[in-house]
DNA sequence: TGAGAAAAGTTGGCTGTACAACTTGAGCCA
DNA sequence: TGGCTCAAGTTGTACAGCCAACTTTTCTCA
């Protein structure tokens, strides 16, 4: 089996599920055609039915392939999805599209959560937590404001970066910190007179905001986030299906 | 074992998962309790280990619950996620969420489709499609305009019903039309003349877009539409992680 | 008492088997 | 030609078992 670049690690029904996209996304079953049958990519790969089957799993989720009893896989398109990291991270989504990532933090403060935060941060009433205010930038331009709240132990990793730091969750990650899951929430609000001043833009003017909520593997929160968007800079896309839906529209 | 409402029928995994579901938001287990452990249930279900695990699968992709290797796992929330269908169906999100949804056809035209329409339906140049635009409303109040474009074959199906027919894909499901899989992506545009006059909002002011693609099991286009919502009357949610990611953020 | 080692418990990953449900295509017959 | 039946092919569901990797608890020993 060729081991394909960036897939050679881990379990084996996540190799094979790389191998795989590498050869849709190089064409080699067409736009619209059909995959061989669970068997004989069993067979092909020198695994069993089982382990194929997890690796097609994957490759349905992320709505490359169809599936559907009956009849052999077809290739619904070449989608490129990004990786949990990408999303959760405005460093490792910009360098993934090519473009230089910029952050620079205006504020960092250590206070009292309020009730809101304590929910969301599945704290006690009267913890402390730290609060950043973060600039980001595409190639130099502002494209975002970053409000965060980090719990207090996390937020004092972050406290201890230089101010010019350009990514937060990468350190974090090195210093053990594990990200698992997040939910993103995306509307639209209308830019205070803070978000204005640093994005440039009107005040009152429409802005694009992610909220977002994430947790390690116990599911203790780690950080929870409010992004703002200039309009035109970022679209969310999502890929749901009969069998995984995880997105869902919300009285705004 | 107790057959829980709406998880009566088709597999067993979907219906232990139903029923998991529920006692998880009855808050059986607490939240950020510990479930049983995998063999426990199994016996607990009498099921084997295998679907106990497909069932709690579907619970970790909606990000009901976590899974760490070592550990048993844990309630993560309760955030109840819609199917697949009140997110494909304006209609069937407003009777979800306890709203009398309405619709108003202004416009329906058949016509030769442009090139990129050609391409996202996957037909070929010179093909016919259906093209309608429609005011919806919650509550009376006008909420979103939707513009579809359909295959021949389906438009026609929509052409024959009233034109002030709340639900469109309603209709066409009983017909026989499956949907199976969409992407969506969510961004913010401003509004035209005519969003404006629809909608009563100021031209040129934000709204929110969203784009979707549905298609059938066997990767056939179904439609494809863009719909504008009035800002602050919708938000989207998405919960990802580590296991499985099908959300992305896309240049603007 | 405290730290480290061992044991028990739990999920992840992989294999193999069997049957059910469904689609497709070939072949047959009117 | 047209429609029907039937067989082959394919994915979905479920079961059983095994070991690895990891976490938590318990126990032992200094």
């Amino acid at each position: 089996m060729a081991v394909a670049g960036g897939g050679a690690t881990g379990a084996r029904y996540r190799r094979l599920a790389a191998d795989l996209r590498e050869a849709i996304e190089a064409g080699a079953y067409g736009a619209g055609g059909r995959l061989p049958s669970e068997e004989k990519l069993a067979q092909q790969y020198g695994v069993s039915r089982g382990t194929v089957r997890q690796a097609l799993g994957v490759l349905r989720a992320n709505g490359l392939v169809t599936s559907r009893r009956g009849t052999r896989r077809v290739v619904l398109g070449t989608a490129r999805t990004q990786s949990f990291f990408e999303l959760l991270s405005f460093t490792r989504w910009a360098r993934s599209i090519g473009e230089e990532p910029g952050g620079r933090t205006i504020d960092i403060e250590r206070r009292l959560a309020d009730p809101l935060e304590c929910e969301q941060l599945g704290l006690a009433p009267g913890s402390k937590v730290y609060w950043v205010l973060r600039l980001r930038t595409l190639s130099r331009v502002p494209i975002m404001i970053e409000r965060t709240i980090y719990p207090e132990q996390i937020g004092a990793m972050i406290a201890r970066l230089e101010p010019d730091a350009i990514s937060h969750t990468e350190p974090l990650a090195e210093q053990g910190v594990v990200f698992a899951d997040a939910e993103h929430t995306v509307d639209l609000v209308w830019a205070a007179a803070e978000d204005a001043g640093l994005l440039g833009c009107a005040e009152g003017g429409p802005l694009i905001r992610e909220r977002r909520r994430a947790t390690d593997p116990a599911g203790t929160p780690l950080e929870w986030s409010e992004d703002r968007y200039l309009p035109g800079t970022v679209a969310f896309t999502v890929h749901n299906s009969v069998a995984t839906t995880a997105l869902s529209r919300r009285r705004g």
